[in-house]
DNA sequence: GGAATTTATGGAATCGGTTTCATGAAATCG
DNA sequence: CGATTTCATGAAACCGATTCCATAAATTCC
């Protein structure tokens, strides 16, 4: 009876009950929850109003997405979430989407591109607007599917050429250059370059790529080139004691190629006990909250991470509004951060 | 003609498409996507894969969603989302969620109660089927209200009593009491408790309250608990020069009420050419990756956060699945990691 | 002052799935 | 062998919004 109907209305309150109580159609409410108010009535407007509030409507994004073929959600693929690199970026990307009644779905793939092919695929199925990648490079297929039906997406920190999609991220071979140079200039005769594998990771070949360029520009002979799997610590742990051996103490620098490599070197340095930058100097990619506490500090080149954020998602949205012109590579400057750990040589 | 009716079917590939391939009804396939196996035909089943594969079909989620008043979304709001502490439980939130085939929706608060309350009504428009969050506690009306439509909500770190909802953090007092008193019997006569305002927010309460207890139950005056509002660097700065003015060389420690305040005390008493231990000795809360590498390393009381994250969601899933009984506080043992920050006191 | 236009509104179809219920064929039973 | 149960399937209603189209009333036009 009367009872188990009206048990049955307040489950949960839908368009029609705020229809029913403001004695108007469903149609009129709908224009109203889409802000086209200079369609209706001041009556109206406010007996809906007066409607959702006491009723605490809230309108269902489900029905709504259904319908318009728009789910008002953001996909971010991401290798690592717990890389502050990574979560910078999310927090600029977020701030953005906020303010257009977007949110993002986080999925963390760990580097694993059967991990990321289940994620895009649950992506595809909630319909996403937009999709903000760090991609493995090993899914191209189905995100040039994805593409296919639009879905904006946007390449962060790696490039996959092939692929022909609008990317941001850092100007790495202009950063590396200018870090390497510097290090040349304060004298150091051996320079290790430490990196996590290379393989279809864009962004480790062009800061690879870039020193290699400028070692050879300066006469310097391309020895210390050293790709470490940091699953296992002990291959990292090798390839510095190769270096370490085969250098000289007071000439000798290390730069790593981002911030996880380069919190894994100093902790291997301390693990040996080898002080820096008496006993090697060493600097690296990615400012983090404490490069400047350890030791004399340490030289980084800082990203413009929330930045990079920020423009990634802004270009999501220009997509979605319709621009189809060429696709955008956008390469923000890096900046050399100069610290203690990367002095000019005695003697110079 | 024709080819519009194609552009138009190929648009978007349905469930009516894929039972027009394989020559059933809708439902016939809706089984085989709920995984309905054992009432299907062997013929069916083959012929519906071989359509789904061939159209590259996926499943419409907010079509599902809207029929069965779910949207296997949940949602996480939290107050600072670059900070490690965050998303090393969203890490584990996240793991337990790609299991189940759940989805995270990120929301950044920075702690601003009206930021939180437009979330809230977001997720609540998305029909989310969960919530874990790191509440301002100024939204309880609206968390009450979530809790109604059979959301399953879980606070993390931070409790509020009066909800009467599960929550899930590291326990406070018997953490902090053991640093204090470690501290203590390392021979330090005067110990500040640096914190965030504690207006409101239980683990700030908790853990100022467990330094107060623990100091009168040694005798000794509590005098040095700072509130530090950290928008401005200023009030925290001048703090600590009250302190350290009140304090003599040797004797003194701070004990820093989490890993932000910790970051930013260190900054500070490098700022002013202080060195630790001898000058001041320092411990806080939480473990990072870079507190074994500054200067001796500092003592740290680490949580369990990816457990944390685990654990917040897999009660979020017990509360799905009808679990109706009363609410829990779990709270996971901190651990205290000595380093040199916290020497014994010469003389001792 | 009647025709044409504008304005405010609602009925009904629709989005893409799930679920209820009905049905015909095959299998089991006494 | 007729009655009953099981099995595989499909038609149609439904979830909660939006949107197309129709319509009555009010306004503007000549």
């Amino acid at each position: 009876m009367a009872k188990s109907i009206r048990k049955k209305l307040t489950e949960r309150v839908t368009i029609t009950d705020v229809a029913h109580t403001a004695g108007v159609s469903k149609t009129t409410v709908s224009r109203y929850l889409s802000g086209q108010y200079h369609i209706l009535s001041e009556n109206a407007r406010n007996r809906i109003q007066e409607a959702i509030r006491e009723l605490n409507y809230r309108p269902n994004q489900m029905a709504r997405g259904l319908k318009q073929d728009r789910s008002y959600l953001i996909g971010m693929v991401i290798a690592d979430i717990t890389n502050p690199f990574s979560t910078a970026i999310l927090r600029g990307a977020e701030d953005v989407c906020k303010q257009r009644g977007y949110s993002i779905m986080v999925c963390n793939t760990d580097n694993d591109p059967a991990k990321e092919r289940e994620y895009i695929f649950m992506l595809q199925s909630r319909r996403i607007d937009g999709l903000l990648i760090n991609t493995t490079g090993r899914n191209n297929q189905f995100l040039r599917q994805l593409a296919e039906e639009h879905t904006a997406i946007v390449l962060v920190d790696r490039k996959v050429p092939e692929l022909g999609l609008d990317t941001v991220g850092v100007d790495n071979e202009l950063s590396t250059k200018e870090a390497i140079r510097f290090m040349i200039n304060r004298g150091y005769e051996q320079i290790a370059f430490f990196t996590e594998p290379l393989e279809g990771v864009s962004t480790r070949q062009e800061r690879a790529n870039a020193f290699k360029d400028i070692l050879i520009q300066y006469g310097f002979p391309v020895a210390d080139l050293y790709e470490a799997d940091l699953q296992q610590a002990e291959p990292l742990l090798k390839q510095l004691e190769r270096f370490l051996e085969s250098s000289r103490e007071g000439k000798r620098a290390i730069f790593a190629a981002n911030g996880v490599i380069l919190l894994k070197l100093i902790h291997a340095l301390k693990h040996k006990g080898l002080r820096i930058p008496d006993d090697v100097a060493i600097a690296g990619f990615d400012e983090m909250e404490w490069t400047d506490l350890i030791g004399p500090g340490i030289t980084t080149v800082s990203q413009p991470t929330y930045q990079i954020g920020v423009t990634a998602m802004e270009r999501i949205f220009r997509r979605l509004e319709g621009d189809h012109s060429p696709s955008q590579n956008i390469a923000f400057a890096g900046k050399l951060i100069i610290r203690g750990s990367t002095p000019s040589v005695k003697g110079l």
